[in-house]
RNA sequence: GGAGAGAUGGCAGAGUGGUCGAAUGCACAUCCUUGCUAAGGAUGCGUCUGGGUAACUGGACCGAGGGUUCGAAUCCCUCUCUCUCCGCCA
């Protein structure tokens, strides 16, 4: 959410973010209920004054007096109901509208219509070259018996999956790889509940434009959460911190569930888009300061960096256009790992800015120095999301004789195993 | 699932219709005093928001929402959460 003051005096940028970011939002008319409560309210807080005035005179007067005091005032009454009726409407108009309002974007970000439209800023590694026709990970997860999409889809239907064996082991290892990964670097690793109360999704961004992308548990008003960065970023909500205490820095390994609601017939085949995963995500919660921001940014896309080259993979970074970027997000870099059997490098990880939108919304807040209270900053970056990741790895890491070669940086977490082997039947 | 108790400022804890944004203690901040392993004193100290260059000043907030009243932390209704005991389950 934007302070609706930065509304007011920069209309025209937010106009422009609302085009920027495709979005379809009509910023006059809030502008216009804006002003209207604000005059409702002057109006309501005068007549407030006045009856708190006049009903402390009534305490003090003499009983014989009383009468016609209280019926004095009672004669402001049916103007104050009903500016208190028209008040609170207003507000709940106000309110609905702004948690619509997107965040303008960075100045440097490309202004673009969709995610054709990201620029590539960066590429690591090389790509894997085969002398041999290679399989996808479906073909070869089949093979080696290590991912079954079919009693997947007979347990929980249409984009399931179960890893077994080597599989699911293989995901476990990359997962204690991250969390290590990321506890070196100085995070704080929480547990999560992945079913959270709408108030935390609303708080972060997802609600109520992404409604519906969540699973509802509506019997219970809870909702299953499509990353932890909810609940890490959530965590500290309604709270104000010590300045001392930023930056802060969190990862959760959780479930995330997303309905995928709109992508009927996209990435149908395999592991790339499915309905429930595991992913360890990182979230920092930092000052006010753009420039400590950035930095931070850097930090996060640096550390999943660093993952994917302990596996071994090759990735290029791009930096997310503006038709591409989330309703609150400031800038965006996405990891994109080279997937073979794609023949593109495609979305393995999201590291986002937010600045102040996502904590005001959480009223997240800290005391400076001053002694003022701060909206802080936030930012999130995935470090790992399997089944995804198992894509790139099991493709860029097969071998002639149908085996996968295990990444060095992984094998601690395999008991050592250097291969999967190779399925007998080939 | 059953029975009971409760929800007040960073914490503890008073307040049961008016002068209460809220006593008191602790914590915290600034200053003073004293000097030795710590004490004493003064002042300040919640959040959001409107107006004003400022001094200052209006409004709202005592778990949430609604109601009664001239006036609600206090009375009534609904909801949520916490704690204790019993039951059930992991």
């Amino acid at each position: 959410m934007l302070d609706i003051k930065f509304i007011r005096e920069n209309a025209e940028l937010v106009q422009k973010a609302i085009r920027d970011k495709r979005m379809n939002i009509d910023l006059k008319a809030l502008l216009l209920v804006d002003e209207e409560l604000r005059l409702k309210q002057v109006e309501m807080e005068q007549l407030q004054a006045e009856r708190n005035q006049k009903s402390k005179l009534i305490a003090q007067a003499r009983p014989e007096e009383r009468d016609a005091l209280k019926a004095q005032v009672a004669t402001l009454k049916p103007r104050l109901e009903q500016l208190e009726t028209e008040v609170r409407q207003l507000t709940e108009q106000f309110e609905q509208a702004m948690l619509l309002v997107p965040a303008p974007a960075r100045a440097d970000v490309p202004i673009g219509r969709d995610d054709s439209e990201n620029v590539e800023v960066k590429t690591w590694g090389t790509l894997p070259s085969f002398d041999f026709d290679i399989k996808d990970h479906m073909a070869l997860g089949e093979a080696l018996d290590i991912i079954d999409t079919k009693r997947g889809v007979k347990l929980a239907g249409s984009r399931s999956y179960v890893l077994k064996g080597y599989g699911a082991q293989l995901e476990q290892a990359v997962l204690r790889l991250t969390q290590d990964h990321l506890l070196r670097k100085g995070f704080t690793q929480l547990s999560i509940p992945v079913l959270v109360k709408e108030e935390a999704m609303q708080g972060t961004g997802y609600f109520p434009s992404g409604r519906e992308q969540a699973y509802l548990v509506e019997r219970d008003e809870l909702v299953l959460v499509g990353t932890a960065e909810v609940s890490l970023t959530s965590y500290h909500s309604g709270e104000i911190l010590k300045e001392e205490q930023l930056p802060i820095r969190y990862m959760a390994q959780s479930s995330c569930f997303r309905r995928e609601a709109g992508t009927y017939g996209k990435d149908t085949a395999g592991l790339y888009r499915v309905h429930q995963f595991q992913k360890i995500e990182q979230v920092i919660i930092s000052r006010a300061d753009t420039e400590d921001s950035d930095k931070l940014h850097t930090e996060l896309l640096t550390n999943a960096e660093e993952i994917l080259q302990a596996l071994e993979l090759p990735y290029r970074v791009v930096y997310v256009c503006t038709g591409d970027l989330g309703q609150g997000q400031v800038r965006k870099h996405d990891i994109e790992t080279w997937m073979p059997s794609r023949k593109a490098y495609s979305e393995t990880h999201s590291c986002s800015t937010f600045h102040d939108f996502q904590a005001r919304r959480l009223k997240l807040r800290y005391k400076d120095k001053q002694g003022q209270n701060v909206i802080c900053y936030t930012l999130n970056n995935t470090a790992i999301a399997t089944p995804r990741v198992l894509i790139p790895l099991l493709e860029c890491h097969q071998q002639s004789d149908g085996s996968i070669r295990i990444p060095k940086a992984l094998r601690p977490y395999m008991n050592g195993l250097e291969l999967i082997p190779a399925p007998r039947s080939l």
